[in-house]
RNA sequence: GGGCGCGUGGCUUAGCUGGAUAUAGCACCGGGUUCCUAACCCGGCGGUCGGGGGUUCGAAUCCCCCCGCGCCCGCCA
């Protein structure tokens, strides 16, 4: 891999966006308004429709040295100099809108994914590793779709991160303390036949032992075994002890076993949807290398350390700007023993130290937990901060979240099963000549990636609303729309019978509107990635997806490709620049790809 | 009660640090297949951007108040 790469070879709007801002700047000045041309860049804007690639509003320096805006827009497009890479410039009220050169911007555009291929998208390779945390999910049983959200978010933030030159680890920490997994332990540490009957009533006539994925079989008692010890001291006793063993040390050899068994299970249900982990963190492990006991010393030493009457200690959060009903921030409890918080800092610090950004992906309901470790790393001394990517749930239709006790859950594995069934109808409708496993192929990619889209277009911050036909639905704004564009471009590319990159091409075949609209949309790319990875907003790269593979089709029904005489080799170039481009987009977001379908 | 988040056409949703006529999808209506995959395309209908004030040349975007929904306010995780 090189190393000397700069953003100029790998995002075709540097070889125009800083000469553009040059030549406004020269003329701004011209025109009596200085402003610096990398300022004046900042407040470049995309062109809004075919009157302009690139405009500058000139409101806010017009207002700055005291001119009419109307006035400035127009003495600056006529003073701007004549620039390599810009063809006219003219403005429209108080906007200076710029028309680029399109063959140029075409050929440039078209060589750098040429050249960048399957990197086309990312940018230079820069120092440093990042580490993502996400899902993250208690081992206690299956996914459902309520949690899945966590996953594909973190997993697609990865995925733009590294693409966009980052090093990333991905990490799943994973809770083998506490009650939840002490209670999976509790209950399967027993015989079957002595369980109480009110959870063994769970379990379907006997079938206990016949389903094959670990997460399902030994999850299922959990939910009734949660409301078992709530009614039944002598049970809440026995699973407290649990608590206590884990915390000392002293765990069954069992515990870990079957914590890791679920575990697996769960992450054969992420891996359908392109999810996985390059490391997981047993949060036992934090106790066993003393480093909670580290934080521990070290938050007794804090300044608003406090010892609570009965023994706790606490740290005095009145100054972080926390609620002011919950001031203190226990840390260790009367008992000795710690807390998720306390340990969760032990974890943050030892990501601190392996790596140069830390990113975790919560919840909303975690906010609160977000701010109290933020408080607790600035008691101790610590500089750092993680970065947040915060998301809200997934909703069902009546309102209100997926609960696994309330019978709402939806189980992603179920979930997959029907997208991949309705999938399987569709192909088969539609292509008599599959063999079965061909098909079959098809089915689990079209139904993984109508999952993973439904629940990745949706801004993070937004709630997403789960419905079965939304989620399953295989047109317009959905995963197998673009696996049908993709699929389309390479329908052309196998039928015009010459396999290679990007080839040749001739920029003045393309300067057709729907040509240069679709490259237009195609240059865009690596600016969309450094902006997904650098703000976790990685919806926009779904909506990206779509707005490549919509303009596509349309490029598609307007323009005949092959067979269309001396532009066949200029349009095919466009064509695998839009299959590279497109299918690249389609890595980043994790929707399958499919040259088939 | 307090804190945080959200509120965009019938439904779902885009809108980057305020900028030119507010995205798209679903649904609905009308068209398109002698032509590279119709899971597609073209056209139409549909919005006082929750309500009210304010800042600004300009507000879906920023500030304040109110309403609605969600989450949190544990010596749980």
């Amino acid at each position: 891999m090189a190393t000397d790469l700069s953003w100029e070879d790998c995002d075709p709007w540097e070889a125009f966006l800083p000469r553009v801002a040059e030549a406004l700047s020269a003329a701004a000045r011209r025109a009596g308004a200085e402003i610096p041309a990398a300022e004046l860049r900042g407040q470049l804007e995309w062109g809004n429709s075919e009157q302009a690639d690139v405009a500058f509003p000139a409101h806010r320096l017009a207002r700055t040295v005291g001119q009419d805006a109307r006035e400035l827009a127009l003495r600056i497009a006529r003073n701007v100099p004549s620039t390599v890479g810009v063809d006219r410039v003219e403005s429209t009220g108080a906007f200076v809108n710029v028309t680029l050169d399109a063959e140029r911007f075409i050929d440039r555009t078209l060589t750098i994914i040429r050249d960048r291929g399957a990197r086309y998208g990312g940018g230079p390779a820069r120092p440093g590793v990042s580490c993502i945390e996400h899902t993250s999910a208690n081992p206690t049983g299956p996914f459902h779709i309520g949690r899945v959200r966590n996953a594909i978010l973190g997993d697609t933030l990865a995925r733009a991160a590294r693409a966009s030159g980052e090093k990333v680890v991905t990490q799943y920490y994973a809770d083998d303390l506490g009650r939840q997994s002490a209670m999976i332990t509790w209950i399967w540490s027993k015989p079957i036949d002595r369980w109480p009957e009110a959870i063994r009533a769970a379990l379907p006539n006997g079938a206990e032992a016949t389903e094959e994925k670990p997460d399902r079989r030994l999850g299922r008692p959990y939910p009734l075994v949660s409301q078992y010890v709530k009614n039944h001291p002598e049970a809440a006793e026995e699973v407290g002890r649990l608590v206590q063993d884990l915390e000392g040390g002293r765990a069954p050899p069992t515990h870990r076993q079957l914590a890791e068994e679920i575990l697996r299970g769960m992450c054969a249900s992420l891996r359908r949807l392109g999810i996985e982990f390059d490391e997981f963190v047993w949060e036992s492990s934090l106790l066993a290398d003393g480093s909670v006991e580290a934080v521990v010393q070290r938050l007794k030493a804090a300044p608003h350390a406090v010892r609570e009457a009965n023994g706790a200690w606490a740290i005095d959060a009145s100054g972080y700007g926390l609620p002011k009903e919950s001031p203190r921030i226990i840390f260790l409890r009367h008992d000795g023993t710690t807390l998720y918080t306390t340990r969760d800092v032990a974890y943050h610090l030892e990501k601190f130290r392996r790596f140069d950004r830390v990113v975790d992906v919560l919840g909303q309901d975690h906010r609160l937990h977000a701010r109290t470790l933020d408080a607790l790393l600035a008691e101790i001394g610590e500089g750092r901060r993680p970065e947040y990517l915060i998301y809200q749930d997934l909703v069902l239709p009546g309102g209100g979240r997926m609960s696994t006790r309330g019978g709402s859950a939806v189980w992603l594995d179920d979930l997959l099963d029907e997208a991949v069934k309705r999938a399987r109808d569709e192909v088969r409708r539609r292509r008599t000549d599959l063999a079965d496993d061909a098909l079959d192929a098809i089915a689990q990619a079209v139904g993984a990636g109508a999952v993973r889209y439904h629940i990745l277009r949706v801004a993070p911050d937004k709630p997403v609303q789960f419905r079965w036909e939304e989620a399953l639905s295989f047109e317009g704004r959905a995963g197998p729309f673009l696996q049908y564009a993709y699929a389309r471009a390479a329908s052309i590319l196998r039928k015009s019978g010459v396999a290679r990159a990007v080839g040749r091409w001739t920029a003045s075949d393309l300067l057709g509107v729907e040509e240069r609209a679709l490259v237009k949309i195609l240059s865009r790319l690596p600016s969309l990635v450094a902006h997904a990875a650098r703000s976790g907003q990685v919806h926009s790269l779904a909506g990206f997806a779509h707005d490549i593979a919509d303009r596509f089709n349309r490029f598609y029904h307007a323009v005949p490709v092959l067979g269309s005489g001396d532009k066949e080799a200029s349009r095919l170039a466009l064509v695998e620049a839009t299959y590279q481009t497109l299918g690249n987009t389609l890595d980043l977001i994790g929707v399958p790809r499919l040259e088939t379908m």
